[in-house]
DNA sequence: AGAACATATGAATCATTGTTCAAGTGTTCA
DNA sequence: TGAACACTTGAACAATGATTCATATGTTCT
């Protein structure tokens, strides 16, 4: 995040530069994007959402399978909340967390995929 | 990353605690995980591989596109290599790089789908 | 109303991380 | 060989972020 005085680079090949900048989205999607997947490189929040694709979970029921804080998970589902990611209800004095998009599972396969790969 | 005399916390349903612990996948798989995610969650980092993802670059060039340093730029590359998403290759003083993995694509796209849902 | 419980939240702390700066490789070309 | 260039790397700095601790909110039950 830099604009001094427009840079002294040394270009080499100005047509590629062209070419990609014309096919690029705009900063603002690419920047969205890397905030989601900060959402997801944290290994609580992936551990949570793991847990959550296969049941509905209550919080201090999370902690305990994590072996966590009920506050520090607390903290992470407001981050995945905020992300849509998990959604909530409450049912007396417990609040249920359950996942809020289909897509995460497809997240993690592509990612599993990657990490078999190069292991 | 807690173990201090096996917590105190209050369980609620531990039927769902057991069996979802049971389907769980290997701590070490789900820290690997989000170690890769961490490596998308950076929008100069998301840029690159985009960048990368339309056409081999050298790294002036993508300093040029992105408006940063070289140095910043390699800074990132390195992490990127390490992480296999890209390779390099040398042609006399210039090195380019190109995307190392087929499924970025494919994860960006997931991620696309997510951030246009929400939106 | 008040005690007990589940969860949320704000401030503080400690670790992590992206960028910069300065100096180091490695390659070309005169 | 040495100057110029493309890139890499390590240390330093500032910013971000995850967890803890203490406290607050909201609900149930007596």
């Amino acid at each position: 995040m830099k604009d001094i005085e427009s840079c002294e680079q040394t270009v080499i090949h100005e047509d590629i530069i062209d070419s990609v900048r014309k096919n690029m989205p705009d900063e603002e999607v690419l920047y969205d994007l890397a905030e989601l997947f900060k959402v997801f490189g944290d290994s609580t929040r992936v551990k949570i959402l793991w847990a959550l694709g296969e049941s509905e979970m209550c919080v201090c029921d999370i902690a305990a399978l994590l072996n966590m804080t009920q506050s520090a998970i607390s903290h992470q589902l407001r981050i995945l909340k905020q992300a849509r990611l998990v959604k909530n209800r409450r049912g007396g004095k417990v609040v249920y967390y359950s996942l809020d998009d289909d897509h995460v599972r497809s997240i993690f396969d592509q990612g599993l995929i990657h990490i078999k790969e190069v292991k």
